[in-house]
DNA sequence: TGTAATTATGTCAAAAATGACATATATTGT
DNA sequence: ACAATATATGTCATTTTTGACATAATTACA
């Protein structure tokens, strides 16, 4: 999920503490998967409440069956992007989407 | 923004008609870069509010300015992940995020 | 006015993500 | 148990995105 991590040094040197910095670079990393891991399992709700079946999703946005496994298994090698991609796709609209983003995520029949 | 597209046939065939079709890959599309659009403008607004250059955040995320800069933009060739971790990195909460996402975006001092 | 700081734009090699495919493993209905 | 159907997992060539860099344009402030 990092890149070429500490180079550093743009314009001014230092600004934060490397250890620090290494903390505040986590702990963003690790809010973003679970943002992606939320929107994940948000997906396999819409796509089950509306009885598509992952080779359906694939096609409505022309990706392939694999690919809608690995963003419902919560696959670290896919973006937000795609999972939002495949949200829309399941006909999820941007008002579910940002419900998606509360705290609990109710399970509607 | 899109890819090797109707390629299709995985499974069965036909399912949706090319117009429709063609429309409704336009249409998520289209949600998808308004989404990005507003978390754009979202991320400028939280920089500004916390006093940061496009410089501060770009060090702070381990990226750099330009790059910061084409996020703001709303330059099609930025995905939603770096977006978001812009926001994250700006200081922004998950809850300030959805907030992002509503219908109208408040403009607070 | 100048000049320093900030932001915008373009390019590119390297890195990451993608769709496609093969195939394994459930799951469901008979 | 069997056969469909659905989902999971692994691989890979191609496409997309990335950070870095140069540099232009804009803004702020003396």
């Amino acid at each position: 999920m990092n890149k070429t991590r500490l180079h550093k040094l743009q314009a001014a040197g230092w600004k934060v503490g490397s250890a620090s910095d290494f903390l505040k670079l986590s702990s963003e990393e690790i809010m973003l998967v679970e943002l992606k891991l939320s929107l994940a399992s948000a997906l396999k709700q819409a796509r089950a409440k509306r009885h598509l079946s992952q080779v359906d999703l694939a096609q409505r946005m022309g990706s392939s069956q694999s690919r809608v496994a690995k963003i419902e298994a919560g696959d670290p090698a896919v973006s937000l992007d795609l999972i939002v991609r495949a949200l829309f796709a399941a006909g999820v609209t941007r008002q579910e989407l940002q419900r998606a983003l509360g705290p609990k995520d109710k399970i509607a029949a």
